[in-house]
DNA sequence: TCATATTTTGACAAATTGTCAACACGAAAA
DNA sequence: TTTTCGTGTTGACAATTTGTCAAAATATGA
């Protein structure tokens, strides 16, 4: 992500093979999901997308273990795409309101700019949900998620804006699923999309609102 | 389903032999569901779901297509099971809090029954849809799911119950989402039964109830 | 230019998926 | 009883996909 303009003699070697190779995953990662996407996990071979990546067979397998890594990889690259995007914008919110508009609107955006990959992201990560070596599992970014909204909910309880008889992480999820409504539906459906953004804010605020507090929405 | 206990002569052997071809549908689709639920997709491979079914391995492709075909007769069977589970609960059900509550409930016992099973049909539904031979797309069980609530909540618009600023598709889609965390999620992680589902409840009923409505409820 | 280290490659091996000619079995006809 | 016929089953085989690795290509520093 970092130009690299001069590079003292010593680093040259392995500066530029760490590009090169770099680049050769990156090449491959973007490949595989173009037709992850275009073709579904099924119809994209490994052959496939080395193919379109522009390296030999074998190559795909220095930087993959195997066909499912690489559909993991992807699925993570994506989700760390959406997440860099949505984080940035939390930052700049000041209301639970900015907060469930900003976040169902950045995911709406990225879904329109690259049709079909949340969707894939998203199915995927809990199809193919494999086991560490070492026997745990990672936490899904999908639970970080959940955990985020969590955090939010339960400041909201304590500034009294959110019904206190909630536990959070159970909402959290909650939330965190009608947000996600944005990635796995088809977003042709929904049609305007104001029309759809206000609809899912609404609800979510209305459902979290502690009483007295909801009638101030000002969407 | 129905005993078969005296047949004519001429339906005798279409009869028994339609039991037979029945049963190793059946038998292949028991192995099916067990083992992709055991061991993931992938890692369920056509020979084991025939010996498992105690059946050739031949007898796999009279029956499925292909490994796909028979993954998603096994989401369908699933899901049309929850849903004569839930429709059979909805009937039972006069106000909107026992519909949420009963929705959650049945698929909680559903998912504690048959762990895995809705997990892994909701998240295949997604990745493997695939378009029919004519050219449409099926609309899947999801979405009819999706449809009904929309109805569900068209109707408490009419009498006044629910905020009629909604538009009924797009909060239906958020209330499935909602439910479905009933069968996505790790029920072992949920902890308390009663804790978790009066949650959820509350949470979409509060999202739904227009003004002055939402006072009353009692759970 | 040479010696060394790193990355790439595609022919090959392994595994999985899918096909089909031969077979098994019950029912009706000869 | 024996033969014929239709249906369902089977596993050896073919096709495809996935994964490996010794050899080759490329880069680096002396």
């Amino acid at each position: 992500m970092s130009l690299q303009t001069k590079i003292t003699p010593q680093d040259s070697r392995s500066a530029r093979q760490d590009k090169r190779k770099a680049d050769s995953r990156q090449r491959l990662l973007a490949a595989a999901r173009q037709l992850f996407v275009e073709r579904g996990y099924h119809d994209t071979r490994p052959q496939d997308i080395s193919r379109l990546a522009g390296v030999g067979h074998g190559t795909f397998y220095l930087y993959f273990s195997d066909k499912q890594a690489c559909f993991q990889d992807f699925v993570e690259q994506a989700q760390e795409e959406v997440d860099a995007l949505i984080l940035a914008r939390l930052a700049t919110c000041k209301t639970h309101e900015q907060r469930v508009y900003g976040v169902l609107e950045v995911s709406m955006d990225f879904v329109k700019e690259n049709p079909g990959v949340l969707k894939a992201a998203w199915a995927g990560h809990q199809l193919m949900s494999r086991d560490n070596p070492d026997g745990t599992t990672t936490p899904s970014i999908v639970d970080q998620w959940a955990a985020r909204w969590a955090e939010v909910i339960a400041r909201g309880q304590k500034a009294g804006l959110i019904w206190d008889d909630y536990d959070p992480r159970i909402i959290g999820y909650a939330v965190l699923m009608v947000t996600s409504a944005v990635s796995t539906g088809d977003p042709e459906v929904w049609g305007d999309r104001e029309h759809f953004l206000t609809n899912l804010t609404r609800f979510v605020l209305r459902g979290l609102a502690a009483p007295g507090v909801g009638n101030a929405l000002k969407i």
